[in-house]
DNA sequence: ACCTGAACACCGTTCAAGT
DNA sequence: ACCTGAACACCGTTCAAGT
């Protein structure tokens, strides 16, 4: 797809669909903790070929987690252009939300590996982006407070994802019920309190990703070296 | 402790203390993965003796997280007392937050295990317990909105910690400004929007606990059967 | 009654041998 | 060029043998 990247054979870039397919499946039927030799096979392919197309099971899972993200970006931008712009925020964060509720296990990855992988991040950058918009068009109809960034926002929004979804299956209500609070804290309020501190900016992301190289994996691995 | 517990010897109940101790220095220096190789031997006791006192790592990890649960009970306790409830339910919240920033790990591992183990949902019926008295009170004296529960705040403070605190290192102001926004969502407010759903309660949470016998563990076990 | 470390089962990953 | 599966390193856990 990318310009910089050599065509593959036939047989390869079939294989690497089939193992992208494979793990998907797995991975949201039963967790990321399914083993490699088991993604392999649902494949059809040999484990080796796994490694060929991924250099490490969190590779694969980046892959994976990148599309999805990918995905949400495309959402975000066809909400740039409804009529209301408060709408329109908490619309994309409702989706993404329920998105999560579908594959949890794909959604907490990003928990962990956030910005481990040079690819997420470039990904991550991408939702970001188009938070950001959609945040800033919010701001100026007076639906949410200034004081507030798109990193803010994405912070909180995890939150809900990964703690509120635990308890998604017994009660639906639960997701709904903590974005409504999610939309109390970043309402427009004259008589709200100022924030501590200042927005996060997608600058201290990556200053986060090169000052935890050796932060806990998504999966444990065997080379620590 | 417990009355049901029997009499150890000696050297024994000296073993499960080291063992104690070395997992709680070793975990929140490096991280949930050292191995147990290393613990029993910081401690100075043989693998086999490990799994004598601990039935697997994640019990370990367990017996740990219940230790510092205990004691946020103990400081939700003394501020039952305080002048200002507001402020006593929140001084709270930013004390368990800012422990959690002390030991990354540890409060990760509830994230994932959090009701697998018997007495963490004991210990964290504790922690609902005082969460609860405090967040009545703080509703009694208008400081808090009378449409949430313990569980809601519980489940807020949890998105803060794990979210907010990965980018602590950072920023030491992103904990504190995420706190300001927990307190923005919860916040006593005429103009505010009803909230969907209803307060989950600690049954929801055994029920959680009961449905998802075998979550994705805090580290890859090697008996899934 | 408790401790020990060699042995086991199960992962992710590599690599020599194939096509 | 790409695929394969046996072999490897590294975990958590068990258990026969010790004291």
């Amino acid at each position: 797809m990318t310009p910089g990247e050599r065509a593959l054979r036939a047989d390869a870039e079939r294989n690497h669909q089939r193992l992208l397919d494979a793990a998907e499946a797995l991975f949201s039927e039963r967790g990321l903790d399914v083993g490699v030799a088991e993604i392999a096979e649902r494949a059809g392919v040999g484990r080796g070929t796994l490694f060929r197309n991924f250099p490490s099971k969190e590779d694969l899972i980046a892959a994976i987690v990148v599309e999805r993200m990918g995905e949400a970006v495309e959402r975000g931008r066809t909400l740039l252009d409804a009529s209301d712009p408060g709408e329109a925020l908490f619309d994309f964060l409702a989706q993404i939300a329920g998105r999560q509720q579908l594959d949890r296990a794909l959604f907490d990855a990003v928990a962990d590996t956030w910005l481990a992988n040079d690819e997420i991040r470039a990904a991550d950058a991408g939702v970001v982006g188009v938070l950001g918009k959609l945040l800033a068009r919010a701001q100026e109809a007076g639906a949410v407070r200034q004081d507030i960034g798109a990193m803010d926002v994405l912070m909180l929004l995890k939150g809900v994802c990964e703690t509120a979804s635990a308890f998604a299956h017994i009660d639906p209500q639960v997701v709904p019920r903590h974005l409504d609070l999610l939309r109390a804290a970043v309402r427009a309020d004259p008589a709200a309190q100022p924030l501590r501190g200042r927005a996060p900016t997608l600058e201290d992301v990556e200053r986060v990703a090169v000052k935890q190289p050796n932060a806990a994996p998504v999966v444990s691995s065997a080379s620590t070296a």
